[in-house]
RNA sequence: GCUCAAGUGGCGGAAUUGGUAGACGCGCUGGAUUCAAAAUCCAGUUCCCUCGGGAGUGUGGGUUCGAUUCCCACCUUGAGUACCA
């Protein structure tokens, strides 16, 4: 007597595995590699539910597929191990985050060793463990000591841009740095103390040290890079984010603007992941136009301020409809060009506006404001002089802050003019702007407007920017929407950086004396003064002449400094960590050159959507980065990427009538006005009957509740699909389903749920299919007396080859296509086929047990042990299709006409090509499409498609 | 507002170089087995119907011998982004 018992089974095989390390990746073998890598998890407290799992059951089917098939797989696992949850527990309790760390990724890995993927372990990493953060740190370092030649597009070392300084300045450099920088010649350079030669590299250096306007976030006492905030206010808790100025470490990834862009087109990333990276980055094609400011309106020349303003415009065909231009208000010219009548009034919108926060101000859209400063600028090329207003439709950190007011063609525009008595000029042939603007493109063809009247607008465009340039007043200019990512973060659990302030100038330290380890601090809080919690500790000093840390009290500015009390934000151990799993016990460098060349790149990354525009960014960035200075061999991390949509819960809700202490079954709810209120799914059966004393005792407060039940005297609750959390109390746990249902079932059940990508909510009713699936397979190898294991080496019938090959063919499509859940419905239909052929043939069995090894993989290794092999199934080779048992035994041959056209037709067995040909052409719907006219070919693949050409 | 994705039975979903729509599973109905239940097995299950057939893949058009699939317009839902000049 042999039953499916799955536990046994499965604990039996992952124990093996693990012993025998069967899923050790080599790094040196003759073999084709494939590197199969999941987004590794930050390990919360609340463990995983059946969410989780789905990408790293995705990735598992598809690495054990590439070994059947011969690779040499790299299939890691670790953890993102920084991260604020962590740091608000210990604020709260005063546990050192390392700890919670360390407990979490415990609980994780025992919940993902339940599951059976085939990570090799002895590859992991934390980004959180001083090993790792070293070569962190020591990345950090390398973008610190270099600068972005743009003639040659690609980071140099910093040390060369030394070198032309000294030999030729700074004037012939086409480098991507900070605009305000001024030019200066060798003689100059080699004149300028230490000093001032270090703040003039920090203009250059691709990681820098700057007073930037950042997102500070008051409640989590902390700065936020633009994807770290959503809806105006921080992802992480929805705390309220407001604008200040703070010295902070920046990385320069908007150098790698361009890059990054056009690079996405050698990527194999869906479209819509491509396009939010499109979106994220804004490119756009303009021009930059300067107009110079006068004091009044009068032409003289005696009123020209010595000022210019500069605009970006993607719409420099528009010109001659310009009726104002508007400044951002805090731009850096309101001061200069305001009149002195004015002052007052421009003084008290700019206070008005600056107490507003982001979020009001994005509230706020529809309100259109702004203020007159009483300066003119004039127009490029009619000489008249239009208004300069300051409007905070504008933004200061996009294009100049400034912008040319032009109603015709911008709806913002239009409504400032509008609003303001400003004129409209109706520049565009045959279009209304007597309501509202015209933003349509298109075939825009320009009127009124000199020089590119009755000009298409592409053209206008063209024409106005050669005239500019030739006035000297504009050029073309593309202009980026992606900003340079703060790098700062003034919390606690974070990688320190690697630097000590010497004199006020950043300098790093040495590779040698890496890792930089935390500090204890006492509590985790920001200091009294507002310094980041690391002002908290005492020994956070760099001795120069022993090169370690020491007490902060012995700083004297002359051998001992202070260092950095910021850290590293979280995405910065995320951003290389693909490249350390290649080499992760490596203490010389982050990854030996060998390792890095034999895996290269990403082959295959299986994670989600949401880190579009963080981790998939900035991993892009360091690669190209590390590329670039020669430390790897490729320009992109991940080659193919996949995202996996979210599994959601199936809340639970009971009904209650408001202002009673009375429940209502749902099939009554109807009948009454009634709030939901969460009941936790654990509470509720498949047929969404509540059980009302568990409910009780789980909700004390309705212990004396009155329930209204159903006619049958179930009590049902109703359901609602949401996001699976802790606080909607519809988890799921993967633990659960194992421990009642088996991993196999777990994991096929996720596969079978819908296509990978696509978000879907978790029903556990319908699990019993894939169950009652993996126990018919079980009962296929056992049809021996009781149960008995029992195949013979009969040979197989053709009807059990047919089966077996079309399923092979199918899954074999699937995988490849990553179509997981079609290839469980392909494997259920094998099932029902061979037990209704009574087929024992072995070597029918021995093919499917490998086909599902990747899918059910304890199930398959035990049934491959029974059937009396030593080796783990996983070392066998996949089964191969072929074709001839599926045209031997057809009598029906799809027809497809010149890749247009396809039918069935029947046709009798074992016919020769020529009489396939035949019949095709003599067949009624092939008449029927043909009409009389003559193909000049017919192509016969065999048992598939017939096609006619001509 | 803009960009992208998706709309198919009671439910999750199959089916694309355009060729029998609804595979597979859940649920439901009936039957077998059982003292009974669970489990298992078998049959049925898009809708309408006068049992001959008719309608049908969000809506309306178009291309085609033939459209869930391609094209146009619209509606709905979801995701991202948002005063980006």
């Amino acid at each position: 007597m042999s039953n499916y018992n799955f536990n046994d089974i499965e604990t039996k095989w992952q124990e093996y595995w693990a012993n025998n390390k069967t899923f050790k990746a080599n790094n040196n073998t003759t073999e084709p590699n494939y590197y199969v890598l999941d987004m590794f998890p930050y390990p919360s407290g609340a463990g995983l539910h059946v969410g989780h799992p789905l990408g790293y059951i995705a990735s598992d089917i598809y690495a054990r597929y590439k070994r059947h098939k011969g690779f040499n797989v790299l299939h890691p696992q670790g953890y993102d191990s920084f991260g604020l949850p962590a740091e608000q527990y210990a604020i709260q309790t005063g546990q050192h985050p390392a700890k919670t760390t360390d407990v979490n990724i415990a609980r994780y890995r025992e919940q993902l060793d339940k599951i059976g993927f085939s990570f090799d372990w002895s590859r992991e990493v934390r980004t959180s463990n001083p090993d790792y953060y070293k070569w962190t740190q020591w990345i950090f370092i390398q973008l610190f000591e270099s600068w972005y030649c743009k003639t040659l597009e690609k980071a140099l070392p910093i040390s060369e841009l030394i070198n032309i300084f000294e030999e030729e300045g700074n004037i012939g450099i086409n480098a991507k740095c900070d605009a305000q920088q001024a030019e200066f010649s060798a003689k100059q350079w080699n004149d300028f103390d230490d000093v001032k030669k270090q703040s003039i590299l920090l203009n250059y250096r691709l990681a820098y040290l700057a007073e930037t306007e950042v997102n500070w976030c008051p409640k989590l006492g902390t700065v936020l890079a633009n994807d770290e905030i959503v809806n105006g206010v921080s992802e992480r808790g929805g705390y309220p984010v407001v604008r200040k100025k703070m010295m902070q470490w920046s990385m320069r990834i908007s150098n790698y603007a361009d890059r990054l862009l056009t690079d996405l087109e050698t990527l194999d990333w869906s479209d819509s992941l491509k396009d939010t990276q499109r979106n994220w980055i804004g490119k756009s094609v303009g021009a930059a136009i300067k107009f110079k400011v006068f004091s009044n309106k009068k032409d003289a020349q005696s009123n020209y301020i010595g000022a210019t303003i500069g605009v970006f415009s993607t719409r420099p065909d528009t010109i001659f409809g310009a009726s104002f231009i508007a400044l951002a208000p805090e731009h850096e010219l309101v001061q200069k060009i305001t009149t002195i009548e004015q002052r007052f009034e421009v003084a008290k919108y700019i206070e008005e506006t600056a107490k507003k926060s982001e979020r009001d101000r994005m509230a706020d859209v529809k309100n259109t404001t702004g203020v007159f400063t009483g300066a003119y600028a004039e127009h490029p090329f009619t000489k008249e002089k239009l208004p300069i207003w300051i409007a905070d439709y504008v933004l200061v950190s996009y294009g100049t802050g400034a912008v040319m007011g032009v109603p015709a063609g911008d709806q913002r525009d239009y409504d400032f003019a509008k609003k303001f008595h400003l004129p409209i000029k109706n520049i565009f042939k045959d279009v209304d702007v007597s309501e509202k603007a015209y933003e349509e493109k298109g075939n825009t063809i320009i009127a009124n407007s000199d020089f590119i009247s009755e000009m298409p607008h592409q053209i206008a465009s063209e024409k106005v920017i050669e005239a500019l340039e030739k006035l000297g007043q504009g050029k073309k200019k593309i202009n980026y929407r992606l900003r340079d990512a703060v790098f700062s973060r003034q919390r606690y659990w974070g990688e320190p950086f690697p630097v000590y302030y010497k004199h006020g100038l950043p300098q790093m330290i040495d590779l040698k004396y890496l890792p930089l380890v935390l500090p204890k601090v006492e509590k985790y809080l920001p200091t009294e003064t507002g310094e980041p919690p690391l002002g908290r500790a005492d020994n956070w000093a760099w001795d120069t002449r022993h090169n370690i840390v020491v007490n902060k009290d012995l700083i004297d500015d002359i051998t001992v400094f202070p260092l950095e009390l910021n850290t590293m934000p979280g995405w910065a151990g995320s951003s290389w960590y693909f490249f350390r799993y290649m080499d992760p016990k490596n203490t010389r460098e982050f990854a030996s050159k060998e390792a890095l060349e034999y895996w290269k790149n990403v082959d295959l990354y299986i994670g989600g959507s949401e880190h579009a525009t963080g981790h998939l960014l900035y991993s892009r960035f360091w690669t190209k980065f590390l590329f670039d200075r020669g430390f790897v061999p490729v320009n992109e991390p991940f080659k193919k990427l996949i995202n996996q949509g979210m599994i959601l819960g199936e809340s639970a809700f009971v009904h209650r009538i408001e202002g009673e202490n009375t429940l209502v079954s749902s099939g009554q709810a109807k009948e009454y006005k009634t709030q939901k209120i969460h009941a936790d799914v654990s509470l509720v059966n498949t047929q969404n009957e509540l059980d009302i004393e568990a409910f009780k005792n789980w909700r004390p407060e309705f212990k004396d509740a009155e329930f209204i039940t159903e006619e049958d005297g179930t009590f049902k609750v109703s359901r609602e699909v949401e996001k699976m959390s802790k606080s909607k109390y519809n988890v799921v746990n993967p633990d659960d389903i194992c421990e009642q249902y088996g991993a196999d079932t777990l994991r096929m059940y996720e596969m079978f749920l819908g296509p990978l990508e696509q978000a879907k909510p978790w029903s556990t009713a319908g699990i019993t299919g894939v169950h009652n699936f993996l126990k018919k397979l079980w009962r296929l190898y056992h049809t021996g007396e009781n149960g008995a294991f029992f195949v013979n080496d009969n040979p197989a019938s053709k009807e059990s080859l047919k089966t077996l090959h079309k399923t092979i063919k199918k899954v074999t499509e699937d995988i490849e296509n990553f179509s997981f859940n079609t290839s469980v419905s392909t494997f259920m239909i094998a099932v029902n086929e061979l037990t209704a052929q009574k087929c024992n043939c072995k070597e029918v069995l021995e093919s499917l047990a490998v086909l599902i090894a990747p899918y059910a993989p304890h199930i398959a290794e035990e049934l491959w042990k029974k059937l009396g092999h030593e080796q783990s199934i996983s070392t066998v080779v996949f089964p191969v299709f072929n074709n001839q048992y599926l045209v031997e035994d057809s009598k029906e041959y799809p027809v497809s006409f010149n890749g247009k056209m396809r039918f069935k037709m029947e046709l009798p067995l074992s016919l020769t090509k020529d009489e396939i040909e035949t019949a095709v052409m003599a067949h009624e719907k092939t008449q029927h499409y043909l009409q009389g006219r003559i193909p000049k070919k017919v192509i016969v693949v065999p048992g598939k498609i017939v096609n006619i050409v001509g």
